[in-house]
DNA sequence: AATGAATGAGGGTTCATTCAT
DNA sequence: GATGAATGAACCCTCATTCAT
């Protein structure tokens, strides 16, 4: 027999489920926000929820999972369009600069943040966040740092990893300053100084 | 009456307190240490605790005062001796480089930017943190690179306050990275490389 | 309008229905089986079981009502064919010695002493069970006694009713320990002793 | 220093948590009995409960291991006194004879007879219970036969082992129906026939 | 008739805080 | 000052039952 609800529809109420759990830890961090915060920003019942997660815990780890696929559907999608390494980074940097400084964005981060803390306690959780960052985060600016270098766009004496590494550390530091400070944090100013300065230090030779 | 302990004895006892909060809070985070770790942690009592801090936030609260404290006069006690600017924001990076990087400091790296978003969730607290920060972490980076456009050591075109939060958040950045990461993370390199590049973009010119 | 399915169909369904919550209940138990348990056992709907019954505790009744009739329909027809007392009363305990030890039977037992049990706190079940004890049971094995008595082959002082009892309790008691034991409990053994101990007290006379 | 409350007074609390207990799972059964019943029932509040025992669970294993230790206790006493093996065994059946038939009693057999049913559905459960029955219950009874039998009181051909059991499993069964039917079911002749059974079956001669 | 998503009361458990000793 | 037993609000989660489709 047919099904009662289409797949789609499941897919559907999971993401309105991740959706307003986002905005309860989004309010309150994970811990302090309560099944029932979900519920009231929801509008569904608690039992709803449970059909479709088994635990406050997996809400916490899909919407993370769901959040970094987006982003890193983002990036990639933003790298399809041609270009030296150069303009690709220049991109990179723009995608950034471009964020809108919404305050539910501001919470966003600070759910991220809690969370890649909260990864850092769990061995499991903590494997799987280092491997998703050495793979994808880390891979992709080190590509385009390599490619720049192969076609004498970069520095030779350039080390990708280290750059790549400086570039997400800063990114995340601005990201954490932002989601304390909010408002007031000259945010974008922050991230085009770090074109500069990579660009800078790409270019004119950094470590040599 | 006289008093029945030294203020000695308790601005000892309440340190203690502080430090086995500090350990509790570093394994599972604020929310989910419980008083009963740092009893376990303490070997005081339930009671003997409350007799020196009213509440577990004001032990949180304290405890993140106290390490501030630390860490300022510390930064502070660093410049004393006289130098260029130069030689001052290189003692700077200097400090963080050489931090050791025991397992336990990166526990509490862990508590303090848990407490750094938790502070964000909170208005008055907030209004504390930016202070501090504008007040005496920024300040500090901002006056001596003045004193180094002052004295010429450095490129007239920068702007320091710029240049102080790129610094910061970088720094925050990386401690978040290797918070997460731990041993495998480039911590010093990092570091290195954060004060070449800022050297350089310094010295030859940003947004120039 | 006509029925959609006939009665037949019904009656089949929910025997499968009262199987499938067999198995659930012997493996954990009443209250610990779920509806989802039976679902899962049986392949129906949830919507389906509550078509058939109103209740989790109408299941757990029905089912206990079949298996009770079906229970005094087997040791009824296993008396049809004629016979002295004794061959009867012998022929009673070979049904019980002759029951196949198996784990499902071991469970099943569990449910109907759980059953009994349930039973006894609950006013008008209990009455129920007393009353059909009364006079399905000891009827039994009362009538049986008593034609023995009469015909001779028992001692005339003994009472049936006592005997009677004493035996559904011994079995029960046996049937208990094995429940709960299982293979390593020597069930056979106990009710061919059970059989001896009773013949030789209603022949040679009990209570005299 | 010294601690607050004395081990004893610790242990009576445990003893009335327990008293409690039994109280609301002789009303309710295990499952359906709530903390908050046993709550009501002891007048302490909900975290004194959890401060003695760690789950629900654990305060039914532990009001099992209590009760049998005391019945085991009782048992062995009334041994103490020397006597020939017929006179310890006389001295079995009216321990159980002279049980006070209250209504208190009558629950308290139905928890028992749940734990046991509860305990073969688990298997490390199971262990600890058959364990127990043979180190201790079928121990006792056999070796009161076994010297019977060495001082020429019980016929040579009987099978200790087997008796032992049997007297149990029908000890059980009575207790069993006893437990549902209540005032109404004649236990003590149960018991008085059981004893004059097992008497006539070991002197005799069983299975000879 | 059948389906299974939705409901929400209710249960076990935790833990910050209090306070009698 | 110190102790740790007691408190109870609050939380996560379960599951029998309902009902729109």
């Amino acid at each position: 027999m047919a099904p009662i609800v289409s797949d789609e529809y499941k897919e559907k109420k999971k993401r309105h489920i991740l959706e307003s759990a986002l905005k309860a830890f989004g309010e309150k961090g994970f811990q302090l926000a309560t099944i029932d915060d979900i519920v009231a920003e929801s509008g569904l019942s608690k039992g709803a929820i449970y059909n479709y997660f088994k635990s406050k815990e997996e809400i916490y780890l899909q919407l993370m999972q769901m959040r970094t696929e987006q982003n890193i559907a983002k990036l990639k999608r933003s790298f399809l369009e041609r270009g030296t390494a150069k303009e690709k980074l220049h991109q990179f940097f723009k995608n950034y600069a471009e964020i809108e400084l919404s305050q539910k964005w501001q919470k966003m981060i600070g759910v991220h943040l809690e969370f890649w803390i909260h990864s850092g306690r769990d061995e499991e959780l903590k494997k799987v966040m280092t491997d998703r960052y050495d793979d994808v985060y880390q891979v992709l600016l080190v590509e385009i740092i390599e490619e720049g270098i192969r076609q004498n766009e970069f520095n030779k004496e350039t080390d990708p990893s280290l750059i790549s590494s400086m570039v997400w550390g800063t990114i995340d530091g601005i990201c954490l300053h932002y989601s304390v400070i909010g408002r007031n944090y000259p945010y974008q100013e922050q991230i085009r100084a770090l074109e500069e300065m990579i660009f800078m230090y790409l270019e004119k030779g950094g470590s040599a």
